[in-house]
DNA sequence: AACACCGAAACATCCGAGGTCTGTTGCAGG
DNA sequence: CCTGCAACAGACCTCGGATGTTTCGGTGTT
Protein backbone atom coordinates (compact mmCIF):
# COMPACT_ATOMS: atom_id res chain seq x y z
CA UNK A 1 0.00 0.00 0.00
CA UNK A 2 1.30 3.37 -0.87
CA UNK A 3 2.91 5.61 2.14
CA UNK A 4 -0.08 8.36 1.40
CA UNK A 5 -2.68 5.43 1.64
CA UNK A 6 -0.98 4.24 5.19
CA UNK A 7 -0.90 8.53 6.40
CA UNK A 8 -4.61 8.80 5.76
CA UNK A 9 -5.16 5.54 7.38
CA UNK A 10 -2.84 6.68 10.04
CA UNK A 11 -4.52 10.13 10.35
CA UNK A 12 -7.73 8.47 10.45
CA UNK A 13 -7.34 6.22 13.45
CA UNK A 14 -5.97 9.09 15.58
CA UNK A 15 -9.03 10.79 14.79
CA UNK A 16 -10.99 7.51 16.11
CA UNK A 17 -9.27 6.67 18.46
CA UNK A 18 -9.71 9.96 20.09
CA UNK A 19 -6.16 11.39 19.74
CA UNK A 20 -7.52 13.98 17.60
CA UNK A 21 -10.56 15.60 19.13
CA UNK A 22 -12.98 17.84 16.51
CA UNK A 23 -11.17 21.49 16.25
CA UNK A 24 -8.07 20.31 17.14
CA UNK A 25 -5.22 20.83 15.56
CA UNK A 26 -2.52 18.84 13.48
CA UNK A 27 1.02 19.09 13.96
CA UNK A 28 3.51 20.98 11.50
CA UNK A 29 3.86 19.52 8.28
CA UNK A 30 7.63 19.03 9.04
CA UNK A 31 6.94 18.04 12.39
CA UNK A 32 3.54 15.16 11.59
CA UNK A 33 5.56 14.13 8.42
CA UNK A 34 8.40 13.00 10.45
CA UNK A 35 6.55 11.53 13.21
CA UNK A 36 4.68 9.21 10.15
CA UNK A 37 7.56 8.12 8.39
CA UNK A 38 7.28 10.05 5.21
CA UNK A 39 8.19 13.03 3.16
CA UNK A 40 6.04 16.49 3.34
CA UNK A 41 4.99 16.17 -0.35
CA UNK A 42 3.31 12.71 0.66
CA UNK A 43 1.79 13.85 3.58
CA UNK A 44 -0.30 16.52 1.98
CA UNK A 45 -1.24 14.51 -0.21
CA UNK A 46 -3.30 12.82 2.24
CA UNK A 47 -4.05 16.09 4.23
CA UNK A 48 -5.77 17.12 0.77
CA UNK A 49 -7.80 14.10 0.35
CA UNK A 50 -9.14 14.33 3.50
CA UNK A 51 -10.26 17.89 3.32
CA UNK A 52 -12.32 16.89 0.22
CA UNK A 53 -14.59 14.64 2.43
CA UNK A 54 -14.32 17.71 5.12
CA UNK A 55 -12.23 15.59 7.99
CA UNK A 56 -9.53 18.16 8.11
CA UNK A 57 -9.81 21.85 7.25
CA UNK A 58 -6.12 23.62 6.39
CA UNK A 59 -5.99 27.47 6.62
CA UNK A 60 -3.03 28.83 5.43
CA UNK A 61 -0.47 30.28 7.67
CA UNK A 62 -2.72 28.99 10.61
CA UNK A 63 -2.26 25.30 10.62
CA UNK A 64 -4.37 22.48 9.94
CA UNK A 65 -7.61 21.50 11.66
CA UNK A 66 -9.78 18.63 12.14
CA UNK A 67 -13.28 19.81 11.41
CA UNK A 68 -16.48 19.60 13.72
CA UNK A 69 -16.88 16.00 12.02
CA UNK A 70 -20.64 16.40 12.19
CA UNK A 71 -22.90 14.52 10.05
CA UNK A 72 -24.25 17.43 8.63
CA UNK A 73 -20.84 18.12 7.22
CA UNK A 74 -19.30 15.39 6.64
CA UNK A 75 -22.78 13.63 4.68
CA UNK A 76 -22.65 17.00 2.86
CA UNK A 77 -19.37 16.00 0.85
CA UNK A 78 -21.50 13.54 -0.30
CA UNK A 79 -23.07 15.80 -2.70
CA UNK A 80 -19.52 15.99 -4.81
CA UNK A 81 -19.91 12.73 -5.02
CA UNK A 82 -23.59 12.69 -6.22
CA UNK A 83 -22.69 15.76 -9.36
CA UNK A 84 -21.03 12.47 -10.96
CA UNK A 85 -24.05 10.59 -11.76
CA UNK A 86 -26.27 11.70 -14.67
CA UNK A 87 -29.86 10.65 -16.18
CA UNK A 88 -29.38 7.11 -16.16
CA UNK A 89 -29.13 6.74 -12.19
CA UNK A 90 -30.99 9.76 -11.44
CA UNK A 91 -34.17 8.00 -11.27
CA UNK A 92 -32.23 5.52 -8.73
CA UNK A 93 -31.62 8.79 -6.25
CA UNK A 94 -34.94 9.89 -6.69
CA UNK A 95 -36.19 6.52 -5.66
CA UNK A 96 -34.59 6.70 -2.35
CA UNK A 97 -35.33 9.99 -1.36
CA UNK A 98 -38.84 8.91 -2.52
CA UNK A 99 -38.66 6.88 0.47
CA UNK A 100 -36.35 9.43 2.73
CA UNK A 101 -38.61 12.14 2.02
CA UNK A 102 -42.40 10.97 2.86
CA UNK A 103 -40.49 9.88 6.53
CA UNK A 104 -38.98 12.94 7.14
CA UNK A 105 -41.98 14.82 6.18
CA UNK A 106 -44.13 12.77 9.19
CA UNK A 107 -41.03 13.18 12.09
CA UNK A 108 -41.14 17.03 11.19
CA UNK A 109 -45.00 17.19 11.61
CA UNK A 110 -44.38 15.76 14.91
CA UNK A 111 -41.10 17.21 16.08
CA UNK A 112 -40.96 20.72 14.21
CA UNK A 113 -41.59 23.79 16.52
CA UNK A 114 -44.43 26.31 16.21
CA UNK A 115 -41.72 28.79 15.34
CA UNK A 116 -40.23 26.47 12.73
CA UNK A 117 -43.79 26.16 11.28
CA UNK A 118 -44.65 29.57 11.38
CA UNK A 119 -41.41 29.86 8.88
CA UNK A 120 -42.36 27.08 6.57
CA UNK A 121 -45.09 28.97 6.21
CA UNK A 122 -43.58 32.27 5.19
CA UNK A 123 -41.35 30.83 2.71
CA UNK A 124 -44.35 29.80 0.72
CA UNK A 125 -45.78 33.18 0.91
CA UNK A 126 -42.61 34.61 -0.02
CA UNK A 127 -42.92 33.12 -3.76
CA UNK A 128 -44.14 35.71 -6.06
CA UNK A 129 -47.74 34.93 -8.28
CA UNK A 130 -45.97 33.44 -11.49
CA UNK A 131 -42.03 32.80 -10.25
CA UNK A 132 -39.53 32.08 -12.80
CA UNK A 133 -38.96 28.04 -12.99
CA UNK A 134 -35.36 28.58 -11.19
CA UNK A 135 -37.15 30.64 -8.19
CA UNK A 136 -39.82 28.00 -7.88
CA UNK A 137 -36.96 25.30 -7.59
CA UNK A 138 -34.96 27.31 -5.37
CA UNK A 139 -37.78 28.01 -2.80
CA UNK A 140 -38.33 24.30 -3.17
CA UNK A 141 -34.90 23.13 -2.13
CA UNK A 142 -35.49 25.51 0.90
CA UNK A 143 -39.34 24.20 1.53
CA UNK A 144 -37.88 20.86 1.70
CA UNK A 145 -34.62 21.49 3.49
CA UNK A 146 -36.77 23.21 6.32
CA UNK A 147 -38.94 20.43 6.64
CA UNK A 148 -35.96 17.99 6.82
CA UNK A 149 -34.13 20.34 9.54
CA UNK A 150 -37.36 19.40 11.42
CA UNK A 151 -37.28 15.82 11.79
CA UNK A 152 -34.86 16.04 14.32
CA UNK A 153 -32.05 14.05 12.79
CA UNK A 154 -29.23 15.54 11.15
CA UNK A 155 -28.04 12.44 9.16
CA UNK A 156 -31.65 12.17 7.36
CA UNK A 157 -31.34 15.93 6.66
CA UNK A 158 -27.75 15.60 5.12
CA UNK A 159 -28.70 12.89 3.16
CA UNK A 160 -32.24 14.27 1.65
CA UNK A 161 -29.79 17.41 0.95
CA UNK A 162 -27.14 15.54 -1.12
CA UNK A 163 -30.16 13.61 -3.02
CA UNK A 164 -31.93 16.89 -3.84
CA UNK A 165 -28.51 18.29 -5.95
CA UNK A 166 -29.28 16.27 -8.92
CA UNK A 167 -33.27 16.37 -9.24
CA UNK A 168 -32.94 19.69 -9.40
CA UNK A 169 -31.64 19.81 -12.91
CA UNK A 170 -34.50 17.72 -13.66
CA UNK A 171 -36.99 19.70 -11.96
CA UNK A 172 -36.14 22.68 -13.59
CA UNK A 173 -36.31 21.08 -17.14
CA UNK A 174 -39.86 19.90 -15.65
CA UNK A 175 -40.98 23.37 -15.21
CA UNK A 176 -39.68 24.66 -18.72
CA UNK A 177 -41.28 21.40 -20.06
CA UNK A 178 -44.35 20.45 -18.33
CA UNK A 179 -47.30 23.00 -18.06
CA UNK A 180 -49.33 22.83 -15.05
CA UNK A 181 -45.75 21.69 -13.11
CA UNK A 182 -45.45 25.06 -11.45
CA UNK A 183 -49.36 25.21 -10.08
CA UNK A 184 -49.22 21.54 -9.18
CA UNK A 185 -45.95 22.09 -7.18
CA UNK A 186 -47.37 25.01 -5.50
CA UNK A 187 -50.70 23.33 -4.48
CA UNK A 188 -48.58 20.12 -2.63
CA UNK A 189 -46.14 22.40 -0.77
CA UNK A 190 -49.25 23.77 0.69
CA UNK A 191 -50.91 20.73 2.05
CA UNK A 192 -47.55 19.60 3.47
CA UNK A 193 -47.43 22.50 5.39
CA UNK A 194 -50.94 22.67 6.60
CA UNK A 195 -50.69 18.97 6.69
CA UNK A 196 -47.40 19.70 9.58
CA UNK A 197 -48.85 23.00 11.27
CA UNK A 198 -52.38 20.24 12.04
CA UNK A 199 -50.02 17.98 13.41
CA UNK A 200 -50.92 14.90 10.96
CA UNK A 201 -47.91 12.68 10.68
CA UNK A 202 -49.54 10.25 8.11
CA UNK A 203 -51.41 12.91 6.21
CA UNK A 204 -47.80 15.11 5.91
CA UNK A 205 -46.40 11.60 4.73
CA UNK A 206 -48.63 10.82 2.16
CA UNK A 207 -48.65 14.57 0.40
CA UNK A 208 -44.89 14.20 0.49
CA UNK A 209 -45.42 10.79 -1.07
CA UNK A 210 -47.41 12.59 -3.78
CA UNK A 211 -45.11 14.79 -4.42
CA UNK A 212 -41.76 13.23 -5.20
CA UNK A 213 -43.99 10.83 -6.68
CA UNK A 214 -44.96 13.11 -9.29
CA UNK A 215 -42.13 14.04 -10.37
CA UNK A 216 -40.98 10.48 -10.21
CA UNK A 217 -43.64 9.77 -13.05
CA UNK A 218 -43.11 12.79 -15.12
CA UNK A 219 -39.10 12.03 -15.14
CA UNK A 220 -39.91 8.41 -16.18
CA UNK A 221 -41.97 9.17 -18.96
CA UNK A 222 -39.62 11.53 -19.95
CA UNK A 223 -36.59 9.41 -20.11
CA UNK A 224 -38.79 7.14 -21.72
CA UNK A 225 -38.49 3.91 -19.35
CA UNK A 226 -42.25 3.68 -18.46
CA UNK A 227 -41.86 0.10 -19.62
CA UNK A 228 -41.61 -1.43 -16.00
CA UNK A 229 -45.38 -1.84 -14.98
CA UNK A 230 -44.37 -3.71 -11.46
CA UNK A 231 -42.56 -0.39 -10.20
CA UNK A 232 -45.42 1.95 -9.76
CA UNK A 233 -47.34 -0.88 -8.09
CA UNK A 234 -44.71 -1.46 -5.33
CA UNK A 235 -44.11 2.18 -4.86
CA UNK A 236 -47.88 2.67 -4.26
CA UNK A 237 -46.92 0.54 -0.98
CA UNK A 238 -45.99 2.82 1.16
CA UNK A 239 -48.21 5.21 -0.17
CA UNK A 240 -51.47 3.00 0.95
CA UNK A 241 -50.84 3.13 4.63
CA UNK A 242 -51.67 6.76 4.16
CA UNK A 243 -55.74 5.44 3.99
CA UNK B 1 -8.64 29.26 -4.17
CA UNK B 2 -5.19 26.91 -3.98
CA UNK B 3 -4.25 25.46 -7.36
CA UNK B 4 -5.43 21.96 -6.32
CA UNK B 5 -8.63 22.29 -5.62
CA UNK B 6 -8.61 24.35 -9.11
CA UNK B 7 -7.27 21.32 -10.48
CA UNK B 8 -9.93 19.04 -8.43
CA UNK B 9 -12.86 20.86 -10.19
CA UNK B 10 -11.12 21.25 -13.46
CA UNK B 11 -10.86 16.76 -13.54
CA UNK B 12 -14.48 16.94 -12.16
CA UNK B 13 -15.28 19.29 -14.72
CA UNK B 14 -13.79 17.29 -17.73
CA UNK B 15 -15.38 13.68 -16.54
CA UNK B 16 -19.07 15.31 -15.56
CA UNK B 17 -18.73 17.31 -19.30
CA UNK B 18 -18.17 13.87 -21.10
CA UNK B 19 -14.38 14.51 -21.90
CA UNK B 20 -13.13 11.87 -19.87
CA UNK B 21 -15.55 9.16 -19.79
CA UNK B 22 -15.65 6.18 -17.13
CA UNK B 23 -12.40 4.51 -18.22
CA UNK B 24 -10.97 6.35 -19.76
CA UNK B 25 -7.30 7.10 -19.36
CA UNK B 26 -6.09 10.63 -18.30
CA UNK B 27 -3.01 12.15 -19.46
CA UNK B 28 0.36 11.02 -17.77
CA UNK B 29 1.01 13.37 -15.23
CA UNK B 30 3.63 15.91 -16.81
CA UNK B 31 1.15 16.64 -19.47
CA UNK B 32 -2.24 16.92 -17.55
CA UNK B 33 -0.18 19.34 -15.17
CA UNK B 34 0.94 21.36 -17.94
CA UNK B 35 -2.31 21.67 -19.86
CA UNK B 36 -4.08 22.60 -16.55
CA UNK B 37 -0.95 25.16 -15.45
CA UNK B 38 0.26 23.92 -12.25
CA UNK B 39 2.71 21.19 -11.00
CA UNK B 40 3.08 17.70 -11.02
CA UNK B 41 2.96 17.85 -6.95
CA UNK B 42 -0.18 19.75 -6.63
CA UNK B 43 -1.85 17.68 -9.52
CA UNK B 44 -0.94 14.91 -7.75
CA UNK B 45 -2.68 16.19 -4.31
CA UNK B 46 -5.76 16.30 -6.45
CA UNK B 47 -5.39 12.90 -7.87
CA UNK B 48 -4.90 11.65 -4.44
CA UNK B 49 -7.89 13.56 -3.46
CA UNK B 50 -9.89 12.12 -6.09
CA UNK B 51 -8.91 8.46 -5.61
CA UNK B 52 -10.01 8.64 -2.01
CA UNK B 53 -13.76 9.17 -3.20
CA UNK B 54 -13.27 6.60 -5.80
CA UNK B 55 -13.35 8.91 -8.74
CA UNK B 56 -10.22 7.88 -10.27
CA UNK B 57 -7.94 4.75 -10.08
CA UNK B 58 -3.95 5.40 -10.15
CA UNK B 59 -2.15 2.11 -11.42
CA UNK B 60 1.58 2.22 -10.48
CA UNK B 61 3.47 1.82 -14.06
CA UNK B 62 0.55 1.95 -15.93
CA UNK B 63 -1.54 4.87 -15.94
CA UNK B 64 -4.37 7.06 -14.16
CA UNK B 65 -7.85 6.00 -15.09
CA UNK B 66 -11.57 7.26 -14.72
CA UNK B 67 -13.38 4.65 -12.31
CA UNK B 68 -16.77 2.98 -13.59
CA UNK B 69 -18.26 5.40 -11.59
CA UNK B 70 -21.29 3.22 -10.53
CA UNK B 71 -23.35 4.45 -7.47
CA UNK B 72 -22.17 1.40 -6.09
CA UNK B 73 -18.56 2.38 -6.02
CA UNK B 74 -18.76 5.88 -5.10
CA UNK B 75 -21.35 5.62 -2.70
CA UNK B 76 -19.25 2.93 -0.99
CA UNK B 77 -16.68 5.57 -0.08
CA UNK B 78 -19.36 6.72 1.70
CA UNK B 79 -18.58 4.00 4.60
CA UNK B 80 -15.05 5.70 5.45
CA UNK B 81 -17.21 8.90 6.01
CA UNK B 82 -19.80 7.03 8.26
CA UNK B 83 -16.64 5.34 10.00
CA UNK B 84 -15.94 8.72 11.60
CA UNK B 85 -18.94 8.62 13.70
CA UNK B 86 -19.55 7.20 17.10
CA UNK B 87 -21.98 6.38 19.62
CA UNK B 88 -24.10 9.67 19.85
CA UNK B 89 -24.80 9.83 16.43
CA UNK B 90 -25.62 5.71 15.80
CA UNK B 91 -28.75 6.16 16.75
CA UNK B 92 -29.52 9.01 14.09
CA UNK B 93 -28.05 6.29 11.34
CA UNK B 94 -29.95 3.77 12.77
CA UNK B 95 -32.94 5.66 12.55
CA UNK B 96 -32.38 5.98 8.30
CA UNK B 97 -31.73 2.76 8.46
CA UNK B 98 -34.92 1.74 9.98
CA UNK B 99 -36.75 4.07 7.25
CA UNK B 100 -34.44 2.68 4.21
CA UNK B 101 -34.90 -0.65 5.54
CA UNK B 102 -38.49 -2.08 5.05
CA UNK B 103 -38.77 -0.27 2.00
CA UNK B 104 -35.74 -1.87 0.87
CA UNK B 105 -37.23 -5.65 1.84
CA UNK B 106 -40.44 -4.30 0.43
CA UNK B 107 -39.07 -3.62 -2.95
CA UNK B 108 -37.12 -7.06 -2.88
CA UNK B 109 -40.22 -8.90 -2.01
CA UNK B 110 -41.46 -7.95 -5.38
CA UNK B 111 -38.16 -7.71 -7.40
CA UNK B 112 -35.87 -10.51 -6.27
CA UNK B 113 -35.81 -13.15 -8.80
CA UNK B 114 -36.72 -16.70 -7.25
CA UNK B 115 -32.87 -17.88 -7.58
CA UNK B 116 -31.63 -15.19 -5.41
CA UNK B 117 -34.54 -15.94 -3.35
CA UNK B 118 -32.93 -19.60 -3.06
CA UNK B 119 -29.77 -18.51 -2.16
CA UNK B 120 -30.85 -15.67 0.68
CA UNK B 121 -32.21 -19.32 2.24
CA UNK B 122 -29.49 -21.03 2.13
CA UNK B 123 -27.87 -18.17 3.64
CA UNK B 124 -30.21 -18.89 6.60
CA UNK B 125 -29.11 -22.09 6.92
CA UNK B 126 -25.33 -21.80 6.50
CA UNK B 127 -25.26 -20.65 10.05
CA UNK B 128 -24.38 -23.21 13.22
CA UNK B 129 -27.00 -23.56 15.80
CA UNK B 130 -25.20 -21.71 18.25
CA UNK B 131 -23.02 -19.03 16.41
CA UNK B 132 -20.50 -16.98 17.38
CA UNK B 133 -21.32 -13.58 17.75
CA UNK B 134 -19.31 -12.66 15.05
CA UNK B 135 -20.30 -15.29 12.97
CA UNK B 136 -24.22 -14.45 13.14
CA UNK B 137 -23.25 -10.60 12.82
CA UNK B 138 -21.42 -11.33 10.15
CA UNK B 139 -24.61 -13.74 8.66
CA UNK B 140 -26.59 -10.83 9.51
CA UNK B 141 -24.64 -8.14 7.53
CA UNK B 142 -24.99 -10.44 4.40
CA UNK B 143 -28.40 -11.10 4.76
CA UNK B 144 -29.25 -7.76 4.48
CA UNK B 145 -27.03 -7.02 1.61
CA UNK B 146 -28.73 -9.63 -0.41
CA UNK B 147 -32.11 -8.20 0.22
CA UNK B 148 -30.88 -4.77 -0.40
CA UNK B 149 -29.35 -5.80 -3.55
CA UNK B 150 -32.56 -7.98 -4.41
CA UNK B 151 -34.59 -4.78 -4.26
CA UNK B 152 -32.89 -3.25 -7.77
CA UNK B 153 -32.05 -0.01 -6.78
CA UNK B 154 -28.17 0.21 -6.59
CA UNK B 155 -28.36 3.46 -4.85
CA UNK B 156 -30.47 2.26 -2.07
CA UNK B 157 -28.08 -1.06 -1.82
CA UNK B 158 -24.91 1.13 -1.55
CA UNK B 159 -26.73 3.36 0.88
CA UNK B 160 -27.89 0.60 3.55
CA UNK B 161 -24.13 -0.35 3.27
CA UNK B 162 -22.78 2.12 4.50
CA UNK B 163 -24.97 2.58 7.07
CA UNK B 164 -24.81 -0.76 8.37
CA UNK B 165 -21.60 -0.56 9.01
CA UNK B 166 -21.71 1.56 12.31
CA UNK B 167 -24.20 -0.32 13.82
CA UNK B 168 -22.23 -3.72 13.29
CA UNK B 169 -20.11 -2.26 15.80
CA UNK B 170 -23.39 -1.84 18.42
CA UNK B 171 -24.83 -5.55 17.27
CA UNK B 172 -21.89 -7.31 18.45
CA UNK B 173 -21.69 -5.53 21.70
CA UNK B 174 -25.94 -6.28 21.71
CA UNK B 175 -24.70 -9.80 21.09
CA UNK B 176 -22.16 -9.82 23.67
CA UNK B 177 -24.76 -8.37 26.34
CA UNK B 178 -28.53 -9.65 25.93
CA UNK B 179 -29.07 -12.77 26.63
CA UNK B 180 -32.13 -13.46 24.02
CA UNK B 181 -30.51 -11.73 20.89
CA UNK B 182 -28.94 -13.95 18.78
CA UNK B 183 -32.69 -16.12 18.79
CA UNK B 184 -34.62 -13.22 18.03
CA UNK B 185 -32.55 -12.06 15.31
CA UNK B 186 -32.53 -15.53 14.14
CA UNK B 187 -36.50 -15.96 13.94
CA UNK B 188 -36.90 -12.21 12.43
CA UNK B 189 -34.49 -13.59 9.72
CA UNK B 190 -36.60 -16.31 8.36
CA UNK B 191 -39.74 -14.62 8.96
CA UNK B 192 -38.08 -11.68 6.85
CA UNK B 193 -36.86 -14.49 4.16
CA UNK B 194 -40.17 -16.27 4.17
CA UNK B 195 -42.17 -12.87 3.77
CA UNK B 196 -39.98 -12.66 0.24
CA UNK B 197 -40.58 -15.84 -0.64
CA UNK B 198 -44.33 -15.73 -0.52
CA UNK B 199 -43.97 -12.26 -2.55
CA UNK B 200 -45.83 -10.40 0.25
CA UNK B 201 -44.36 -6.75 0.41
CA UNK B 202 -46.29 -5.76 3.10
CA UNK B 203 -45.19 -8.50 5.63
CA UNK B 204 -41.55 -8.47 4.72
CA UNK B 205 -41.89 -4.63 5.59
CA UNK B 206 -43.10 -5.19 8.87
CA UNK B 207 -40.88 -7.75 9.91
CA UNK B 208 -37.42 -5.68 8.47
CA UNK B 209 -39.38 -2.59 10.61
CA UNK B 210 -39.56 -4.92 13.48
CA UNK B 211 -36.04 -6.32 13.45
CA UNK B 212 -34.38 -3.07 12.96
CA UNK B 213 -36.58 -1.03 15.66
CA UNK B 214 -35.76 -3.75 18.32
CA UNK B 215 -31.68 -3.01 17.39
CA UNK B 216 -33.00 0.62 17.68
CA UNK B 217 -34.85 -0.15 20.83
CA UNK B 218 -31.94 -1.76 22.38
CA UNK B 219 -29.40 0.77 21.93
CA UNK B 220 -31.75 3.55 23.03
CA UNK B 221 -32.25 2.21 26.16
CA UNK B 222 -28.26 0.98 26.32
CA UNK B 223 -27.10 4.49 25.83
CA UNK B 224 -29.38 5.65 28.40
CA UNK B 225 -31.37 8.38 26.30
CA UNK B 226 -34.49 6.40 26.75
CA UNK B 227 -36.11 9.25 28.28
CA UNK B 228 -37.46 11.05 25.25
CA UNK B 229 -41.55 10.14 25.33
CA UNK B 230 -42.13 11.52 21.65
CA UNK B 231 -39.44 10.00 20.01
CA UNK B 232 -40.56 5.98 20.68
CA UNK B 233 -44.03 7.30 19.83
CA UNK B 234 -42.92 8.86 16.13
CA UNK B 235 -41.24 6.22 15.15
CA UNK B 236 -44.22 3.68 15.95
CA UNK B 237 -46.34 5.26 13.19
CA UNK B 238 -44.37 3.73 10.26
CA UNK B 239 -44.55 0.45 11.82
CA UNK B 240 -48.68 0.45 12.28
CA UNK B 241 -49.03 -0.32 8.95
CA UNK B 242 -47.58 -4.04 9.84
CA UNK B 243 -51.39 -4.14 10.96
C1' DA C 1 4.19 -21.81 -29.53
C1' DA C 2 5.64 -20.82 -24.87
C1' DC C 3 8.64 -18.67 -21.88
C1' DA C 4 12.24 -15.50 -20.04
C1' DC C 5 14.51 -11.24 -20.45
C1' DC C 6 14.86 -6.34 -21.22
C1' DG C 7 13.80 -1.60 -21.89
C1' DA C 8 10.44 2.15 -22.15
C1' DA C 9 6.67 4.42 -19.87
C1' DA C 10 4.26 5.97 -15.93
C1' DC C 11 3.48 6.52 -11.24
C1' DA C 12 5.71 6.83 -6.15
C1' DT C 13 8.53 9.21 -3.19
C1' DC C 14 11.57 12.42 -1.63
C1' DC C 15 13.99 16.82 -1.25
C1' DG C 16 14.95 21.71 -0.85
C1' DA C 17 14.05 26.31 -2.35
C1' DG C 18 11.12 30.27 -2.68
C1' DG C 19 6.30 32.37 -2.12
C1' DT C 20 2.07 33.77 0.39
C1' DC C 21 -0.94 34.23 4.07
C1' DT C 22 -2.06 34.70 9.10
C1' DG C 23 -1.56 35.73 13.87
C1' DT C 24 1.31 38.01 17.05
C1' DT C 25 4.40 41.11 18.88
C1' DG C 26 6.32 45.59 19.73
C1' DC C 27 6.48 50.39 19.17
C1' DA C 28 4.67 54.92 18.57
C1' DG C 29 0.88 58.10 19.17
C1' DG C 30 -3.35 59.68 21.40
C1' DC D 1 -3.68 53.06 29.56
C1' DC D 2 -5.61 52.14 25.12
C1' DT D 3 -5.37 52.14 20.08
C1' DG D 4 -3.31 51.57 15.47
C1' DC D 5 0.28 50.42 12.39
C1' DA D 6 4.33 47.91 11.00
C1' DA D 7 7.55 44.29 11.26
C1' DC D 8 8.28 39.40 12.36
C1' DA D 9 7.85 34.59 12.77
C1' DG D 10 5.27 30.48 11.89
C1' DA D 11 2.71 27.57 8.84
C1' DC D 12 0.96 26.26 4.69
C1' DC D 13 1.46 26.72 -0.83
C1' DT D 14 3.80 25.79 -5.02
C1' DC D 15 7.32 24.42 -7.72
C1' DG D 16 10.71 21.46 -10.37
C1' DG D 17 14.02 17.93 -10.45
C1' DA D 18 16.15 13.45 -9.06
C1' DT D 19 15.61 8.72 -7.99
C1' DG D 20 13.06 4.34 -6.98
C1' DT D 21 9.16 0.85 -8.38
C1' DT D 22 5.89 -1.23 -11.06
C1' DT D 23 3.70 -2.50 -15.30
C1' DC D 24 3.40 -3.37 -20.14
C1' DG D 25 4.99 -4.86 -24.43
C1' DG D 26 8.51 -6.23 -27.59
C1' DT D 27 12.32 -9.41 -28.46
C1' DG D 28 14.91 -13.43 -28.55
C1' DT D 29 15.53 -18.07 -27.06
C1' DT D 30 14.00 -22.73 -26.26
Amino acid sequence: MPVTDVAIDKIKDMIISGELAPGDRLPKEAELAQRLGLSRSSLREAVKALCLIRVLDVRQGDGTYVTSLEPNLLLDAMTFVVDFHRDDTVLDFLAVRRILEPAATALAALHMSDDDITELGQLLGELEDSPTVEALVANDLQFHRKIADGSGNPVLCSLLDSLSGPTARARIWRGLTQEGAVAKTREQHTAIYEAIAAREPELARSWATVHVAGVEQWLRNALGTADDPTVPDSDDGPAAEAS
